[in-house]
DNA sequence: TAAAAATACTCCATAGGTATTTTAT
DNA sequence: ATAAAATACCTATGGAGTATTTTTA
């Protein structure tokens, strides 16, 4: 299983909405969908039954919402630690080193989409993982805005821990 | 990032060894040695030196080993949690409806690899979940002792959670 | 030299996209 | 009629395999 799949389920059990969840999430309603019904299958049980247009999570769900909760806040330590040893390797390579000497991406965002919802050709912004959901999601950030991009996108998906 | 990395990467430190790891985990050697490169590209960090033969952990090895253990276990504690409910979901539904009705998988084993390791053609044995390592891996079970297996296997790769 | 890891390939399942259809208010 | 979810279809990536090469004790 992807930690991936945890984030669109608890977002979508946030938002109570697909829809919603795809947006929050900068992916298509499609996807959301798609990673349900896959998550449901992987686990073999619904984790949510659709009372018309409301949505109501199963037992499992609660499970799965509850316990994904803890596990996504355990990712985000993990990634927050990184971050930070990172900071201080890369920090002492420029100081002892190299300064401003490779690659100071950081990996904050290394791959991207072939294409992303909405895109509007012309546009010069680059794909940026965003923060504001813990990392999962995609956000498009308008050549304005990207000082702190350095270094070549490669094409392909947007890496996700 | 799938969990399946994270048993990898452990049980590649806990073995000091690729190719144990592997055999541990009943995947291949080569497979085991792309996932630590992917996981270290995704991460943007070493986390393994090998010093001649010997393993080592960088800084964020340790973070990732330690991290991903407790994740890990929160993870075996959502899929016990699921077991649970699906054991009382079904019994109240034999008990009050269809008795040994529909699937009694129990989604432990769903999906099957196209070949395994050392497979020998003839072999009637179908592929489990290996419980041993928390459930990340596969075992090859011949086929006397498969009493448990029922469903038809679908092709594809093994379901991991 | 022998054992372990890395690499080169092949295959196919999956995730994500767009476009469209179905369903429910 | 409109908005949301599901479905169909397509592409690219990645994970897993086998076979082979490189490295090191």
């Amino acid at each position: 299983m992807d930690i991936r799949t945890l984030r669109y389920f608890v977002e979508v059990i946030r938002q109570q909405s697909f829809t919603r969840a795809a947006a929050k999430l900068y992916v298509t309603q499609p996807t959301i969908s798609k990673m349900l019904k896959h998550l449901e299958e992987e686990l073999d049980c619904r984790l949510i039954v659709r009372e018309g247009r409301t949505l109501k999570m199963t037992d499992s769900g609660r499970a799965v919402y509850q316990r994904g909760l803890t596990i996504l806040n355990k990712f985000g330590q993990l990634q927050a630690e990184l971050e930070d040893i990172n900071a201080l390797r890369k920090g002492a390579a420029a100081a002892g080193y190299t300064p401003y000497g490779g690659d100071t991406n950081g990996g904050a965002y290394r791959r991207f989409p072939p294409a992303l919802p909405g895109y509007r050709a012309g546009d010069s912004g680059i794909w940026r993982r965003h923060h504001e959901t813990g990392g999962a999601g995609r956000r498009f950030v308008s050549g304005a805005d990207r000082a702190d991009c350095r270094g070549r996108p490669r094409a392909g998906r947007a890496a996700a821990i």
